[in-house]
DNA sequence: CAAAGCCCTGCAATCGATTACAAAACCTAG
DNA sequence: CTAGGTTTTGTAATCGATTGCAGGGCTTTG
C-alpha cells in the first residue's frame, strides 16, 4: 500500500493533461472537451484522489465551512437546529464546525478564535448569552466575517437573525389555558437576562390582559430553561397558599422538572394543576402526561439560518429580509385540561 | 474600517523582523529573543492578526481538526459525547466537525468525503451503521486517516474503539429485577444488526441464566433504540396472554416509548409492570415514574475517544490500550419494583 | 483562401504560513 | 584578541489547488 495521498499532479500525469485541466474538469466540466474530461475522470478514479481542502482554501480564499456556536450540545432542542443547519449546508458543499460556548469566557473567545479566519466562512450564533462586542474586539477579521443568529441572540445583536414568534406562542398559550376555564394562571420564566425569557414573559402578560386577566406577579417564578429549574419551581409552587391551577413554562424541559416533582410529592397533572410547555422537543410526546406545549419548527429555524448564512456568504442579499420571524402552533396533548371545580 | 485581513506579512513589517521571526515567536516563543517577542506580540495586538489556518494546514499537512460522524444530532445520546470530544479537541487546539449520517447512503459517502482530504486529521464514528467498507474504497486516502470508533462499531470495524460493557450492563439490568422477585422478564431489542443490540441481548440471556432463570423467547421484543420502538413494543406487550413482569430496554428513549404508551392504555409503572433501560440520558431522572436504568459514562466515552484520536494523530501509542471498555452502573429510580402478588 | 472568432489547453503566478538552510550576531574560553 | 560554539535571524523553497493570460487549433464567414 502506497502511503502517499495522491494530489492533482499525479491525476494529472496519469490523463496526461495539465494541472489546470484536471482542476477545470472537476469543477467546471463544461469547460473541458469531452474527451479531457473523461480522461481526468479516470484518472481520479485510479489514483483515488480527493482534492486538497487546505490548498484549495488557501487558494480561493473560502473554507468551505461553516461555524456554530451553541451553549450547549446535550440540549435536545440545539442539537435540532444544528441538524437543520446540516441540511443545507452539507448539499451546498460546506462543512459545519460546532463549538460549545458554555465554557468559561476565556473559552468562548478561544474556540471562536479557532474558528475564525479561514477556518469558516461565517458563523450561525445560537447562544444568546455570548459577549459579541468582546469578541468583536479581540478578533478583528472577525468583524468581516458573516453571522447570523439563530433563535437567541444577545440585545443590540448587530447581525441578522432568524427566531420564533414567542411573543405570540407565549399568548397562545395563556389563551389555551383560558380557554379550558383557568382564571388563575402562573409562568415559570426562563433565566434572568435572556431574550427568549423577556419576549415569552411578555407574551404571557399580553395574552393574560388581552382576555381581561390580571397579571398576578406573585405567580410568576424565577427559573430557568433546564430540568432542575423545573424541580425548583414545583418546590415553590407547593408552598403557595394560593396555587396557580395552571402553569405556562418557558420550557419542556423545565415543564418536565416541574411535573416530574410534583408528581413525587403526590400531585397529579393536569388533575392538579395544568401544565403547557415552550418547544416541542421529541420527548414531549412522549412524556407522562403527553405534554401539551407550543411547537417550535427546530429544524426549519437550522434551515433558514443556514439559508441565510450562505446566501450572506455568497454575496447575495436575503431572500427572506433580515429578521425573519417563523410561526409558533400549539399542541395540545394531555398535560392540561380544566380546572377542579372548587 | 479596511477590509484587508492582515496577514504575516504586515505582521513582520509592523514589527520590525521577518516572517519567519514572526512565525517563530508565536509557535516557539523560546526560540526567539525577548525582544523579537515583544515586538511581534505588539504588532499582532496592533494589526490585529488571526493566523490563517488554511495557509497553515497546507504547509503542515494537518488540519488541527477531527471529524465525527454521528448517526442522528437530534438524540441527546450522541450530543453528549459529542460534547466530551469537544472538551479534549478544543483545549488541545483542534475544531470537532461534526457530520450527520442519517442521511441516504449516498448522502454518507459524500458527507465523509467533503471531511476527508486536508479537512480533519481523523475520524470519530459514532455511527454502527456505517459502511466503512465502501467508504474505504471510494476514497483512498481515508485508510491513511485515523479513526477511532466510539460506542458503537460495525463488525470486524478496523479500528480502535471506546466502548461501555453492554453485556455486563444488561446482566446487571436482569439482576436487578430478579432481586425484586421477577421471574417473568422480557427484552425489548435495538435495532436488528447493531451491535449494541446484540451485545445487550447476550448479556440479557447470560443474565437470565446465571441466576437459573429459563429464557422465554416470546418475551424478546424486536424493536429500535428510538421512542416509537417503545410505543410498539407496549402494543404488542398489552397483546400477550402471559405477560412478563418486568421488562428490559435496551434504550432510555424506548423505555420513555413503552411507558407512555402503557401509561395510556391504563396501566401503571412499576405496578403493573417494571421497566429498566439503558444510557441515563438527562431526563431520565426527570420521567414519570424517574427511570431505573444502567447508566452509561457519556461524556467520558467521548473524552476517551478524542484523547485516542488525537493520540493516534500525533503518532503516539495508546496509553489506554486499543480497545478500553469503560464500565457501568445501574441507577435504581421509582420505574422498578416488586412484582403484584398474583 | 484568409481573417475573425471561439474553444480548449497549458504555463506560471498566486494564496499565507512554515521551516530547512545558511548567515549573522553574540558569547565564551583559551 | 581569536577560534569555536551557540543563539538568533533572514532568505527562499515549499505545501496543492486555482485561475489570468496567452497560444494553438478548429470553425465559420466573407
Amino acid at each position: 500500500m502506497k502511503t502517499e495521498v495522491p494530489t492533482i499532479q499525479d491525476v494529472a500525469r496519469v490523463a496526461g493533461v495539465s494541472t489546470a485541466t484536471v482542476s477545470r474538469a472537476l469543477s467546471n466540466p463544461e469547460r473541458v472537451s469531452e474527451k479531457a474530461r473523461r480522461q481526468v475522470l479516470e484518472a481520479v478514479e485510479r489514483t483515488g484522489y480527493v482534492v486538497n481542502e487546505a490548498a484549495r482554501n488557501l487558494r480561493q480564499q473560502r473554507a468551505n465551512a461553516i461555524g456554530v456556536i451553541a451553549p450547549d450540545l446535550s440540549n435536545p432542542f440545539f442539537s435540532s437546529i444544528i441538524a437543520g443547519i446540516e441540511q443545507i449546508a452539507g448539499p451546498n458543499g460546506f462543512g459545519v464546525l460546532v463549538t460549545e460556548s458554555s465554557m468559561t469566557g476565556q473559552g468562548t473567545f478561544d474556540h471562536a478564535s479557532l474558528l475564525a479566519a479561514a477556518r469558516v466562512d461565517g458563523f450561525v450564533v445560537l447562544d444568546g448569552q455570548i459577549d459579541l462586542g468582546r469578541l468583536r474586539n479581540r478578533v478583528t477579521s472577525l468583524s468581516q466575517v458573516p453571522v447570523v443568529s439563530a433563535c437567541e441572540y444577545p440585545e443590540d445583536f448587530p447581525a441578522p437573525s432568524v427566531t420564533v414568534d414567542n411573543t405570540g406562542g407565549a399568548e397562545k398559550a395563556v389563551r389555551h389555558l383560558a380557554d379550558l376555564g383557568h382564571t388563575k394562571i402562573g409562568h415559570i420564566t426562563g433565566p434572568r437576562g435572556n431574550i427568549l425569557t423577556t419576549t415569552r414573559l411578555q407574551g404571557f402578560r399580553a395574552g393574560l390582559k388581552s382576555i381581561g386577566l390580571p397579571v398576578r406577579e406573585d405567580f410568576i417564578l424565577p427559573g430557568d430553561f433546564n430540568l432542575e429549574a423545573g424541580k425548583l419551581a414545583a418546590e415553590i409552587w407547593r408552598t403557595m397558599d394560593d396555587r396557580p391551577t395552571a402553569m405556562f413554562c418557558a420550557s419542556d424541559q423545565q415543564a418536565f422538572g416541574f411535573i416530574s416533582q410534583l408528581s413525587r410529592q403526590g400531585f397529579r397533572v393536569p388533575e392538579d394543576v395544568s401544565v403547557i410547555g415552550f418547544d416541542d422537543i421529541e420527548v414531549s410526546g412522549f412524556f407522562v402526561p403527553a405534554l401539551t406545549t407550543i411547537s417550535q419548527p427546530r429544524l426549519e429555524l437550522g434551515r433558514m439560518a443556514a439559508r441565510m448564512l450562505l446566501d450572506r456568504i455568497n454575496g447575495e442579499s436575503h431572500r427572506e429580509g433580515l429578521h425573519p420571524q417563523l410561526d409558533v402552533t400549539l399542541v395540545v396533548r394531555d398535560s392540561t385540561a380544566a380546572p377542579k371545580p372548587e
